[in-house]
DNA sequence: TTCGGAGTTGCAGAAATCTTCAACTGGCTC
DNA sequence: GAGCCAGTTGAAGATTTCTGCAACTCCGAA
């Protein structure tokens, strides 16, 4: 592969790191949506929801289908779904450090000087 | 927590949206490792590198310490090597989906726009 | 065929991110 | 202490991303 691999990985999680899109994902965890649905819960403008969604599309994360006269979208692999999980954990791990790091400190050594962390 | 937990989780994967940083944390999955190595391995400039891994390290994912000389770096949780597994298996699928079913999906959904890329 | 609802697209200004250079700190050895 | 090696930080210009507006397409109903 002469493109580096590591861009493309770079690139699927660019696309995950926007709040709305990350609404839409979690969302959509829970089967097909209508733009309509996903519009009423996210309290955004119709044009920039549908920006995101042209974003999580061109990634290939999404996909798109019409019913009727309404736009439908859906993962377009359930692995998604286990990847938004494993986000949630690390984000669970982190801010439990974070937490309990700070109470410690606090408690330990008020006036000390922070470890190498900006 | 007021800050929405959508903000969270979007910064999370956006600190991950960066070809350096990937591999940064793709080398760390094997265990602890000096910023020389990291340098030898990624042909970036030290202040560039230096630069990400104060991203990775702002974010929580990684940690740092002093080891004599040199300063060491290392995954803050192995969930993160959870989370560079799925998405691995999302970038496949996304790709085999491209490449392999492209044509059929075209012929499949008329009504739909092409999902034409950039 | 005309109208209105459902989404999408293009665009431009605003905001965030990236990269590089130069200057800096911290520790080790002489 | 002087000099060096390892790494970090600050800042500025270039690039990318984000947001909202206006204009547009597509479909179903009247």
């Amino acid at each position: 592969m002469s493109v580096p691999l590591y861009q493309a990985k770079a690139e699927m999680f660019r696309t995950l790191g926007h709040p709305v899109r990350i609404r839409v994902l979690e969302l959509l965890q829970d089967g097909p949506r209508p733009v309509r649905d996903l519009l009423a819960e996210i309290d955004v403008e119709a044009s920039n929801l549908s920006q995101q969604l042209a974003v999580l599309r061109r990634a290939g994360i999404v996909t798109s289908f019409r019913d009727g006269a309404l736009v439908m979208y859906a993962l377009s692999t359930p692995d998604v779904a286990d990847l938004l999980a494993a986000g949630r954990r690390i984000l669970g791990a982190v801010l439990t450090d974070r937490d309990g790091l700070l109470v410690e400190l606090r408690a330990a050594t008020p006036a000390m000087r922070r470890p190498t962390r900006s």
